[in-house]
DNA sequence: CTGGACCCTGGAGTATACTCCAAGGTCAAG
DNA sequence: CTTGACCTTGGAGTATACTCCAGGGTCCAG
C-alpha cells in the first residue's frame, strides 16, 4: 500500500490528475489511512497503465470508464472489448481521412502561390481561400 | 448593405456566430443603422468565406485572424501566407502521424484478441493495456 | 517540538469554437 | 395598432482533460 504521490511517481501521471481520475470514477483507492490519506495498491497502477495506454489508442477517458467496467465484469467477453477497439480505429482513420483533405487543401494553395515576393493583394493563396471552391485550380486570364 | 440576418444565410454560418466572430476580432459590420443594427457588404461576405476556407485547412481562429490582417497588409507579401501554410500543413502531417499510431496500436489489440467468446479474464487486449510496452506481441507460455 | 515534505477538500481556471438564453428594442405588413 | 420576425446586449453553458490554488491537516527526521 502506497499513498499517492507515490502511485503519481510509479505511473507518471500527477496527484492532481490522480484525484481527477478518482472524481471521474476511472480508479478509487483501495484503502484510506485513518488521517484520510489515499492508499492505493498494485492493481492502481496496473488501472493506471490501463488508463494511459487506452488513451494513447485514443479512447476518451468516458470510454476508458467503459472498457475498466468490462474488465471488471464476469459476464463480459472479450469481443465486448474488441467491439469498441475496432469502433475507435474506425473513428481514427475518418479523422486521418479528414486531416488528408486539409493537408490536400494546403497543397492546392501552397502550389498556387508562384511567387513569394508578390505583394498580399495579388497573392493567390488569399483570392484561393476567398473563393469558394477551394480545390479548383486558379483560372489563367 | 445586408443586416446579420443576410450575411448568415449568404454564408451558412449562424447569427451568433458571425457576433461571436465580431467579438473574437475576425470581422467588423461596416455600418451600424440608427437603431444599431449590424450592416454588412460583400467585402463581409468575401470575409467570412476566407474564415470558413481557413478553417477547413485546419486554421484556428486566432491564426486566420493573423491571416486576415496579413489579408489587409499592404507591406506584407504573398511569402507571409505561404509561410503560414507549409507550417500548418507539417502540423496536420504531424498530426496524421500522431494518428496513424494509434490506429496501429489498436491494429495490434484487434489482431491479439483471436477468440471473441473469450471472457475478459483472459482477453488479450485488455491484458496489452495493462502491459507497459503496447506494441510488443502476446508472449506464448 | 519543529521544519519540511506530504496529504486533504473544494473550487476556479485553461483552451477552442461556438450555442443558447433572457430581456428588451425595431421594423414592416395587414 | 398589433403581430411576428428580426435585431440588440450581456452572460452562461458545452465538451475534454487536466492544472493550480488556498487553507488546512499529517507525518517523520533531527
Amino acid at each position: 500500500m502506497f499513498t499517492i504521490g507515490k502511485l503519481a511517481g510509479l505511473t507518471g501521471v500527477s496527484n492532481d490528475t490522480l484525484r481527477y481520475y478518482e472524481q471521474e470514477d476511472l480508479i478509487r483507492p483501495a484503502d484510506k489511512s485513518p488521517a484520510g490519506y489515499r492508499l492505493y495498491d498494485q492493481e492502481s497502477a496496473r488501472r493506471i497503465h490501463f488508463i494511459k495506454h487506452a488513451q494513447a489508442c485514443g479512447f476518451t477517458l468516458a470510454e476508458i470508464r467503459e472498457l475498466l467496467m468490462l474488465r471488471g465484469l464476469d459476464q463480459a467477453c472479450c469481443g465486448d472489448v474488441r467491439t469498441r477497439a475496432i469502433e475507435k480505429k474506425l473513428q481514427i482513420e475518418q479523422k486521418i481521412r479528414a486531416m488528408r483533405a486539409m493537408s490536400r487543401a494546403l497543397d492546392h494553395l501552397i502550389e498556387d502561390c508562384a511567387d513569394e515576393t508578390k505583394p498580399v493583394k495579388e497573392c493567390a493563396i488569399i483570392a484561393a481561400l476567398e473563393r469558394a471552391n477551394l480545390s479548383a485550380p486558379i483560372q489563367s486570364p
